[in-house]
DNA sequence: CGCTTGAACATTGAATGCAATTTTATTACG
DNA sequence: CGTAATAAAATTGCATTCAATGTTCAAGCG
């Protein structure tokens, strides 16, 4: 036998390539905001951080701009793109119908379990002060109260429509003074299901959803005005 | 007057790439079925046929399959990815959300410039006999009708979501015994948006959409059970 | 001083070469 | 004859290298 063994690490499933976890890893930099949007990223900048060439980045910034996250300019680089007001509104609406969509076929299905297990992301969601992981929970409560719909397609649709317009709100405002009134919001969700009041349900997270873009809309203009005049 | 294509997005005379043309290559091959689904993509083969090297390739095929056009899997290449049954019916039930959604938001702003662009589509699509272009023809005719509702990433969604659906139906059923039928639906609906009726249109534009997949479907069933049987 | 020019530099685009992995062919054995 | 073991071929993943294009900046000219 070829006696190649250099000590390797137990392989495990480490099936993933080099491009796969760095399109991993700018796609979680980018959608967490630590990448901002209007960055240039550098192919040799990020090759010599990750540790690989430059052609695993390149395939990766491929992916991530069929995905939306990148654009990527002819002989001039990548950058993180940005999405306008009117496309973030936009956004919010497409959320808007599918996501009422998607409750009016699973509200009948909607089991105990269902219900128990969204009250507890409710809890957990109110418990923690850290607001670090309010985003994922927040987006795991409303997953919650579709699955049984069983349109998996759909639902990943809305979760990247979802992960991609938030992260455009930076850490700031993305909670300022609405935690309460969205806890409250979400409660009356859950109520409004239970009593199998269909269209006061689909109505309320049409509002749930749209006021609360239109909020936090209204707070990013703010801030974006006041860096424009602060510069 | 607006009588130019639907292409909004920028002049694309910028220096094109080979990785861009590749990809563009191998969209056009697969959305038209000339690349079936379930196809082993050798990138060797396909560098030779197109004259470049693996490189601009493999970036490219990593583009399509954030598309979701081909499934990457490690070391074993690229094949054309398909849609289960169910896949198919559900994108057809978003279609019919969104649809109907931007046909409500578009009806009251539908000018006599876009019912006559509309109907000159309708009257194009009787003419030709060919079928050739009569898939790229329909979506036109249903863009039309949407595009006052000023809603571009909606549009553009339900466009990728229509092409993607349609490929998976050989021509032989894509207009079998369908093709009065769709004429006399896409006339009702002209009418229907003349009068003003949005209930109706939306009500009449979904059971367009969705009987139109239904029938789709169950022609591919049967056909697809025939090559069963048939191997 | 402002503007153009162009050359050095920086960055991206693509080809080649090689290692890692999978697939296919071949052989050995029951 | 069928099946497991194994070598050979095919194919992908990635690093390196070279070519093409964009950017910067200083010198030359009005």
């Amino acid at each position: 036998m070829s006696e190649t063994t250099v000590s390797k690490r137990a392989p495990k499933l480490l099936r993933q390539t080099s491009t796969g976890r760095v399109a991993a890893m700018l796609r979680d930099q980018i959608l967490s905001g630590a990448l901002p949007e209007g960055m240039q990223l550098r192919q040799e900048k990020l090759a010599a951080e990750l540790g690989v060439s430059r052609v695993p980045i390149r395939e990766a910034l491929h992916q991530l701009e069929a995905e939306g996250l990148v654009r990527l300019e002819t002989h001039k680089g990548a950058v993180v793109s940005g999405l306008s007001i009117d496309d973030l509104e936009e956004v919010y609406e497409i959320r808007a119908r599918l996501e009422t969509w998607l409750l009016e076929l699973s509200m009948p299905l909607l089991t105990q379990q269902d219900y128990a297990r969204a009250e507890a992301l409710l809890a957990t969601m109110a418990e923690d002060q850290q607001d670090e992981h309010w985003s994922s929970l927040n987006w795991n409560f409303h997953s919650a109260l579709y699955a049984p719909a069983n349109r998996p397609q759909t639902l990943e649709l809305i979760r990247k429509l979802y992960l991609n317009a938030y992260r455009h709100f930076p850490l700031p405002i993305r909670l300022t003074g609405g935690r309460d009134r969205m806890h409250r919001e979400h409660e009356l969700l859950l109520k409004l299901c239970r009593e199998g009041d269909v269209q006061r349900a689909k109505d309320h997270l049409e509002q749930h959803i749209l006021m609360g873009a239109r909020q936090l809309i209204s707070r990013l203009k703010a801030m974006r005005r006041r860096d424009a005049d602060h510069s």
